[in-house]
RNA sequence: GGACGCUUAGCUCAGUUGGGAGAGCAUCGCCCUUACAAGGCGAGGGUCACUGGUUCAAGUCCAGUAGCGUCCA
């Protein structure tokens, strides 16, 4: 074994194997356990989000799975609808390629095909790396064949059952990406801006109670005015009583509009005048659908204002009665533009009383970055309230649970006011819509044109043309959990790992995707007994990993760190040309570079997979987002190669000699017995951390046993009895030494699945463990016949001494490597029985050339001391020890002991304390006591006898 | 404006019925002792954001304040 662990020489072929072998598949044995992957985009790459959750759910896997469950990690990408689209149109323009319009729906579709073709298999290959254990060969896509099977039935099916449904609604609409968007896909941005205060004549001569003959209406909008159907006004409003009911002259456009009293408006606000727009304002249009308003778009799907406005009644049908022209000189005007004319135009009519700056919410679309306008459109929805009403009961009564918990009142709110979901996108890449309209605009929905004209007797001569639209990403990733397994066919892997068993994702989709999921799963998946059935029974919600400054990552920010650089490392021109290069905005570049030139001056070492995976692992603590930290990294890599050493010399010790395989007389040392015990106490805490979800107390509970217990004490204290042992002895430490590492092996293998399987492969034979893989061994189950309390108390008390020696070594500066002389002073039976049993270990860690027990009643020479309990240790001052330098160091014990001495005699002292603390708390405060006392008496004789010297 | 979360050592963070304030990294001192210098041994370091309350006892429970963050309107 090299003398230095080198992930890199070991990892890739190991994950080969697994994968030839069919290590990952389900072994077809046991309780079924079920991972999903929330699927990554298919033509995306692998970030520090999907490291850790990946990381999370693999563990998870890996445990299971050696816990002897029939364990199923299950592959899966995603289309991604617009991005994907995006990215594709963004590459055509790149090479001065035909835009998509002038290629047609067909061409480009073949280009999204070839794309993912082409860039498809970054991310599996980056996953790869990580040491997922997925089961490839069950590797699914949102758009392959079945999957798309499952969104087509499951649309026909919502549509029979009168809950999916074609309308014309007011719309979040991307100008720029020509499509809807739903509500979770605009950001909302406080922006500096304006509110106009315009002025809207009366008709008819009338005034207002203040002898206006004009009403005054805020608005941060002011194009929108061409659409205005009325002006609101509070219902108890008195200033404007007498005008609700008459009507107003809309300037510019000379349309009578009403004017309404709705409790929607603010008195407090403005001047208490509301305009209401329907057709381009949210609240407008539950105002408009109130008091039965004509419905005005005056925008294009451009944003540019039309030739004249369409009006709709609220319904959505076209109203063609009314009109709402538009004057020639706004038509097509681009929709700020727009603003800046109409603006001016109210000024030379004196329309417009004064400009205020306004704190505005603008509503931008996440994808595109531009201002995202309200819109009446024709949209596909789901009618969810029904669906909802079973999903959020599924929380409730505890079928589902989220960890953290409080991420439940997160889900309870967004389903109490969920609205209707917008399903349909006006985009090319996605599952199209399965519905077909004949020449008069009848809608037909079936799972193909051939059984639409079957179901509803359309003879071949009737031209029908399929929807342009097609679905919401979401739409199909809410199938995931079924469709991946084979629905609507009722197969044996639906029946056998369904409902899966936990879903681990980020906070962020819980609304895009988790609360779909669970309400489409719950519609369609029934049990036996009619009974709806969960996605999962448990949601684990991870935080989010950011820049070690708490900044989110992101590629504009040029903060982004791909998990393959830490695993590989990466030179600092690399890592900036990586983070600069196809910048969208070349300006950032040169920032970016100095920002990474500070922040990775040496460019980024490698640190090998285990070390990443372990570091995410120990970061994830819950309900809490992550900044992430390379010291930590490096930490956790310096564990492995600590992992390593150890080993290495176990294998050295172990290797072809007697560890017991044969069988063999073995005689175990106290050290072996307590490491043994050491282990199942940690077996038994790992076991709690993971089946709670705390995998930062997992990754502290391995490395706190691993490091301070397993190599800092009981490897140290193998060493005299494999130097001087008999050859019993000898064999006892070998097959202790082995079975110990074994199990931590076995123990540590879902969290770092590269370097225990590599060791393991040498190590089990040794401990007759048998088997080709790790992955495949048992999971350790603690023993509890193997904790031996009486072997821990005596190795405590072995700690204490050798720790007191060095003690004093450290603070007198004696060498580590200089043989010292001890003296015992009140030495009970029992620690002479220990001592006695453990002179080897002693005089080996601690260095002592001899142990002398002085008799009862003698004081020794004058001595450094440390003490065991009530054994005391000297170290004879002759030659070795400054009389000043020892008085500091009682000095220093001495005041510790006072503090300590001086609280509890406080505490105790409280009568109130005492006449109320639970006994057992009392007997600790007074044990305490007396243990400080006698520690503080003793310090305070040795401070005097050295300082009479 | 509403909801939730956070504030503990220089840094990143644990702290689970209220009863000893912890870890890793960083710092300081001594050591190249045949597993490991990516190491060993030893040491120092905190008014647990602030104020008040409940309690014999508060980092922990309650109320409020401040700062930061996220989601929603």
């Amino acid at each position: 074994m090299e003398t230095k662990f080198n992930p890199s020489s070991i990892e890739q072929a190991l994950y080969q194997a697994w994968e030839e072998k069919g290590y990952f598949k389900p072994s077809g044995q046991g309780e079924a356990y079920c991972i999903m992957i929330p699927p990554p985009n298919v033509t995306g790459s692998l970030h520090m989000g999907h490291a850790f959750q990946q990381t999370i759910m693999d563990a998870l896997t890996r445990y299971k799975r050696m816990d002897g469950y029939n364990a199923l990690w299950q592959m899966g990408t995603d289309h991604a609808g617009i991005a994907t689209q995006m990215v594709v149109e963004r590459k055509l323009a790149a090479e001065n390629g035909p835009s998509r319009h002038e290629l047609g729906r067909e061409k480009f579709i073949e280009k999204i095909w070839d794309w993912k073709a082409e860039s498809g298999g970054t991310i599996t290959k980056q996953m790869r790396r990580l040491g997922n254990s997925l089961d490839w060969e069950r590797e699914r896509f949102t758009m392959d064949e079945g999957l798309s099977n499952a969104v087509k039935e499951v649309f026909v099916r919502l549509y029979q059952d009168d809950l999916i449904y074609r309308g014309k609604r007011l719309v979040n609409w991307d100008p720029k990406l020509q499509t809807a968007i739903s509500d979770l896909e605009v950001e909302n941005k406080d922006k500096q801006g304006s509110i106009w205060h315009l002025r809207y004549p009366l008709a008819d001569g009338q005034k207002t109670a203040t002898g206006h003959d004009y009403l005054v209406v805020a608005t941060t909008r002011p194009e929108t005015m061409l659409g205005d159907s009325a002006v609101a006004v509070n219902p108890k409003d008195e200033r404007y009583q007498d005008l609700i009911g008459k009507e107003i002259i809309l300037p510019i456009v000379n349309r009578r509009v009403p004017i309404i009293a709705d409790d929607y408006v603010d008195m407090e606000f403005g001047t208490g005048c509301v305009k209401i727009t329907p057709a381009h304002d949210f609240n407008d249009y539950e105002v408009g659908k109130r008091h039965q308003l004509p419905l005005i778009n005056v925008l294009s799907p451009t944003a540019e204002i039309l030739v004249s406005g369409e009006v709709y009644f609220t319904d959505g049908t076209a109203n063609t009665q009314e009109k709402a022209e538009i004057p020639e000189n706004l038509q097509g005007l681009e929709r700020f533009a727009a603003r800046k004319a109409i603006i001016a135009q109210l000024e030379t009519e004196a329309l417009l009383e004064k400009i205020e700056p306004h704190n505005n919410k603008v509503p931008y679309g996440d994808r595109s970055g531009v201002v995202i306008e309200p819109l009446l459109t024709d949209q596909w929805y789901v009618r969810v309230a029904e669906m909802a009403k079973t999903a959020t009961e599924a929380v409730e009564n505890g079928d589902i649970q989220f960890v953290p918990k409080q991420y439940e009142n997160m889900y309870f709110s967004w389903m109490r006011d969920i609205q209707d979901w917008c399903i349909s996108r006006q985009l090319w890449w996605g599952h199209r819509i399965p519905a077909w309209y004949d020449e008069s605009g009848k809608v037909y929905v079936g799972r193909n044109e051939e059984e639409v004209r079957k179901n509803h007797n359309l003879s071949a001569d009737i031209e029908l043309s399929q929807d342009d639209d097609v679905l919401d990403t979401w739409f199909s990733s809410a199938l995931w959990t079924f469709s991946t397994l084979g629905w609507p066919e009722n197969t044996d892997d639906l029946k056998t790992f369904h409902p899966t068993d936990v879903l681990v994702t980020g906070f962020d989709i819980i609304f895009f995707w988790v609360a779909r999921m669970i309400m489409m799963t719950m519609h369609f998946i029934k049990d036996e007994n009619g009974k709806p059935q969960v996605p999962f029974k448990t949601v684990y919600v991870t935080g989010l990993i950011r820049d070690e400054e708490g900044n989110k990552m992101s590629k504009s920010k040029g903060n982004v760190i791909d998990p393959l650089d830490m695993i590989d490392g990466i030179s600092l021109d690399a890592l900036v040309e990586k983070r600069t290069g196809n910048m969208m905005q070349p300006k950032l570049a040169e920032k970016i570079k100095k920002r990474t030139e500070k922040e990775f001056a040496q460019g980024i070492e490698a640190h090998g997979t285990d070390a990443l995976r372990f570091t995410l692992t120990a970061l994830a603590s819950t309900g809490r987002d992550i900044n992430w930290d390379m010291k930590r990294l490096e930490g956790y890599r310096n564990f492995c190669n600590k992992i390593w050493n150890a080993s290495r010399y176990v294998l050295m010790n172990t290797e072809a000699q007697d560890c017991g395989q044969e069988g063999g007389e073995t005689e175990l040392s106290l050290a072996d017995k307590w490491i043994l015990g050491r282990l199942q106490e940690t077996i038994q805490t790992t076991r709690q951390h993971i089946d709670n979800y705390r995998f930062d107390l997992v990754a502290q509970t391995l490395y706190e046993f691993s490091w301070n217990q397993f190599c800092d004490w009981y490897l140290e204290l193998t060493k005299p009895v494999l130097n001087e042992g008999s050859e019993i002895q000898q064999r006892g430490t070998r097959q202790t030494l082995v079975t110990v590492l074994e199990s931590l092996l076995r123990l540590m293998h879902p969290v770092m699945p590269f370097i225990t399987e590599e060791i393991w492969q040498r190590i089990a034979p040794l401990a007759n463990a048998n088997g080709e893989t790790i992955m495949q061994q048992p999971y350790p189950v603690y023993q509890a016949q193997l904790v031996e309390e009486s072997a821990i108390a005596d190795v405590e008390w072995l700690k204490q001494f050798i720790l007191g020696v060095r003690n004093i070594r450290g603070e007198m500066n004696i060498s580590p490597n200089k043989p010292i002389s001890v003296l015992l002073r009140n030495v009970s039976a029992n620690d002479q029985r220990r001592l006695e049993q453990n002179k080897n270990f002693l005089q080996s860690l601690a260095k002592l050339e001899s142990i002398e027990v002085l008799p009862a009643g003698e004081k020794g020479p004058a001595s450094a001391t440390a003490f065991v309990g009530d054994m005391e240790i000297l170290i004879p001052m002759a030659g070795l020890i400054d009389k000043d330098a020892e008085l500091a160091r009682l000095q220093k014990a001495i005041d510790k002991a006072e503090k300590e001495v001086a609280r509890v005699v406080g505490k105790l002292s409280n009568e109130k304390f005492v006449n109320n603390a639970p006994a057992h708390v009392l007997d600790k405060e007074k044990a305490k006591q007396a243990e400080a006392e006698s520690a503080l008496h003793k310090l305070k004789e040795q401070f005097n006898e050295i300082s009479a010297i």
